[in-house]
DNA sequence: GAAGTGACGATTTTT
DNA sequence: TCGTCACTTC
């Protein structure tokens, strides 16, 4: 399957990790000494190469497994790097004690030398939730109207100080300004004060304080050096300048780095990511040998033609072309549709069709640039009942419910935790308002303590209202009794009993709203999740590094994800809808970041194409509604970029591209059209509709770049047939009462019980009463 | 303390 | 256009 590597006439007795691997896969695996990038690209075998040197490394005996250091961005890929070296090397790998995230291992270390920062080893990692709140609070103390300067605008600025390695004193010069009136690093000072008193970091932290730990302190970094015999970076082209540091700083005299990545897949500058450590891998480490993996495993040659052509009209890469042993297969497809909404169809077709033909849908998926597009999908899928789910959105411990389970815990854990404190002090309900809040903290100004214990002496003084103090105290006494009880009972028991007393479940129980069973299920879950760790300290550390909870693969459902969230899986089919200039390339990442951006942008569709192993499915719309308005839209320029003996083009418009030339050139744009003659049944309806006129349609709102009224083009039938269908719900909707019959997507059929406005109360043999949307219904007689 | 009202703004997201 | 958030009003 591979072409012949001279490796290959090596003595049977090669070791079992070396098996199966291409040459310059072996090549990386073995060469263990001194700085090393790997450029794998995508579908090259990167992680297997990973794992095999791992293994080469514990299995020749170079190192122990605690002397090696591999660090990966996300929990997923550290533990899928885990798992695959566990299936290499057996219990060995177990004890890979450094195997982690940036985050996580950096944590590890800084808990053995909290003290040298000024924390103690149990310190508290904050979630952006509690962070924002602090901020809040730094502003208000500073007299700040967070209305004109944002918590959240300070919180990104103090992030992106963070992710560059500056301390408050480090911020230079040139940056300071922009915040209120240049306040931004008094105002970052003052929150790291408010850290330092509260024993906690964020996660910027993490990774800054053992930075100017290693700084401050030659001694302790020797040490470190000492321990780490090998370094392994995975998805090196993410590295922010922190982690940079970070890094180089570990690396001892041996200089044994081995870093693996792909600048052709560098898509998070927004999030600090500098893809100049990559490009500079070679000048940082002098020396330092390249070794490429460019032998592609997963997708057929036209796949990997059109990603290559596309990519190559990026500047300043360190190159590399894939190719693949795989057989022809299909062109890559690209197709131009009317709309939106006609782009949603198309897909659901074209995935039907495939399921149709015994293909899983678990193997097809719909990249999109940003979330706004997942609506049409969805919306097309619940109208035919394609089963789908979508990626992204709220993670699990994102949840207000999970988070305020977790608060409780928290300060059951951890007496002195003032953010967890505010956070449930009156969540149930418990009466105390921004007045006694606002005692509270005062007295905890006055008496230099922790939020909680300022509480305890209010409650005995009388600086509340007696009710508020009977309040207080009832909580406070709530709490320490739950402290005592973590002796005597399990500790997931132990949260069951704190959701329970404190009111907490049964403040969701009242709720009536459609999501509160979902809550309850979320805190069962959650109490689930505790018994899986030893101690509710090992939970909370692991909820607070390890924010995903990985979902249990169910049934057969199509995927829809943006391009961001797709980096590092693979699908058969993969549908790359919205490729319109303004959407892909995104404008407004053009606007903000120039060519740079329009670069990154690039890397994102090669990333998406790179995806597919069989098939990738490009779409554009000639129209899209954006923020409500109609508008007409260019197809990408990337299109434009695939070369034509990759791609097969084909388009639903009569007309075709000649459409959106004329319309940009400001002419009729249906010069060159043939006019037809009939306004159909469904043109009739849709205009009588309220709020459904023609113009609704597509008008002439923008300029007149807008197509003006379509009823007379005979192409754009399926557009047609399309407004006739929404034309029916619209019409149907109303009709809806009491008693009537109707057919939910997910629930079945129904009996409606109360009907308020479009909001409806069904009972369902199946599901019990739930409360949905009339769009989410058809009537049945 | 809940419900209604008006302004605002709207990529990508991990730890 | 539509959803969210803060603020008002009872």
């Amino acid at each position: 399957m591979q072409p012949a590597p001279p490796f290959d006439s090596a003595p049977a007795s090669q070791p079992p990790w070396l098996a199966g691997l291409n040459a310059p896969q072996r090549e990386a695996v073995t060469t263990t000494e001194g700085p090393l990038l790997i450029l794998a690209g995508a579908g090259t075998g990167k992680t297997k190469a990973l794992t095999a040197r791992l293994a080469h490394i514990l299995w020749g005996r170079l190192a122990f497994p605690s002397q090696v250091l591999a660090v990966t961005f996300t929990n997923k890929a550290a533990r899928e790097m885990r798992h695959r070296t566990e299936m290499l090397l057996g219990p060995m790998a177990e004890g890979l004690p450094w195997l982690g995230t940036f985050h996580a291992l950096s944590a590890k270390m800084l808990r053995r030398q909290a003290a040298l920062v000024g924390l103690t080893p149990d310190f508290t990692i904050l979630d952006t939730d509690d962070q924002l709140r602090l901020l809040k609070q730094v502003l208000a103390e500073a007299d700040i109207d967070d209305k004109r300067w944002p918590a959240k605008q300070l919180a990104s600025l103090i992030d992106r100080w963070k992710n560059k390695g500056f301390s408050p004193d480090l911020v230079p010069a040139g940056e300071r300004h922009g915040f209120a009136d240049g306040k931004a690093p008094a105002l970052y000072a003052r929150y790291q004060q408010r850290l330092a008193g509260l024993n906690a970091c964020d996660f910027g932290d993490l990774l800054l304080h053992m930075i100017s730990i290693f700084r401050s302190h030659p001694d302790v970094l020797a040490d470190w050096q000492r321990r780490f015999r090998y370094i392994m970076v995975d998805e090196y082209q993410d590295t922010n300048s922190a982690q940079h540091q970070w890094l180089t700083a570990l690396i001892g005299p041996h200089r044994n780095i081995a870093c693996v990545g792909d600048d052709d897949q560098s898509i998070y500058s927004w999030r600090g990511a500098e893809v100049s450590n990559i490009l500079q891998f070679e000048r940082d480490f002098p020396g330092a040998r390249m070794i490429r993996l460019e032998e592609n495993y997963r997708s057929t040659p036209h796949i990997l033609g059109a990603a290559n052509a596309l990519i190559a009209h990026n500047s300043g890469r360190l190159g590399k072309a894939l190719f693949t042993a795989h057989a022809d297969g299909h062109k890559v497809q690209v197709t131009s549709v009317w709309d939106g909404p006609e782009e949603a169809r198309l897909v659901g077709d074209e995935a039907e069709r495939l399921a149709r033909g015994g293909a899983s849908l678990n193997e097809v998926a719909i990249l999109v640039r940003a979330q706004f597009q997942t609506r049409l999908f969805e919306d097309r899928f619940i109208a035919i009942g394609m089963p789908y789910r979508i990626v992204g959105g709220f993670r699990f411990y994102e949840r207000a419910e999970v988070r305020d389970a977790l608060a409780y815990l928290r300060l059951v854990a951890q007496p002195d935790d003032a953010l967890a404190f505010e956070r449930i002090i009156n969540v149930p309900k418990r009466g105390l308002g921004d007045k006694a809040m606002a005692t509270m903290h005062a007295a905890a100004r006055r008496l230099d303590v922790s939020l909680p214990r300022a509480a305890a002496a209010l409650a005995e003084g009388d600086g509340l209202t007696p009710a508020a103090r009977r309040t207080v105290k009832a909580f406070l006494a709530n709490i320490s009794r739950w402290r005592d009880q973590a002796g005597t009972v399990g500790h997931a028991e132990l949260a069951e009993i704190i959701l329970e007393e404190s009111g907490y479940v049964g403040m969701w129980q009242a709720e009536k709203s459609t999501d509160a069973d979902g809550r309850i299920d979320n805190l069962k879950e959650l109490v689930r999740a505790m018994g899986d760790y030893p101690t509710l300290t090992a939970f909370l550390e692991h909820v607070a590094l390890v924010m995903d909870n990985e979902a249990a693969p169910d049934d057969e459902k199509i995927t829809i994800m943006t391009l961001h969230a797709a980096k590092g899986l693979e699908f058969d089919q993969v549908f790359l809808p919205g490729w319109e200039e303004g959407v892909f390339p995104s404008q407004r990442a053009m606007d903000e970041g120039g060519t740079a951006a329009l670069e990154e942008e690039r890397r994102l569709a090669y990333v998406g194409i790179t995806r597919a192993r069989k098939a990738a499915h490009i779409i554009n719309a000639a129209n899209r509604q954006v923020y409500g308005q109609w508008t007409a839209a260019l197809p990408s320029r990337f299109i434009a970029e695939l070369p034509d003996a990759h791609v097969e083009a084909r388009s639903t418009l009569s007309g075709g591209p000649s459409l959106w030339r004329a319309a940009l050139a400001g002419g009729d744009p249906f010069a060159d059209v043939e006019r037809g003659t009939g306004r159909g049944p469904g043109w009739t309806r849709a205009i009588t509709q309220p709020g459904h006129e023609a113009g609704n349609w597509a008008g002439d709102r923008n300029g007149g770049r807008d197509f003006g009224p379509l009823g007379s083009q005979p192409a754009r039938e399926q557009s047609w047939r399309e407004a006739r269908v929404s034309a029916v719900s619209l019409a149907a909707a109303p009709t809806i009462r009491r008693g009537a019959k109707v057919f939910h997507a997910k629930f079945g059929e129904g009996v409606v019980f109360h009907v308020d406005g479009n909001k409806l109360e069904i009972d369902f043999p199946a599901a019990g009463r739930k409360r949905v949307l009339d769009s989410f219904v058809t009537l049945r007689d």
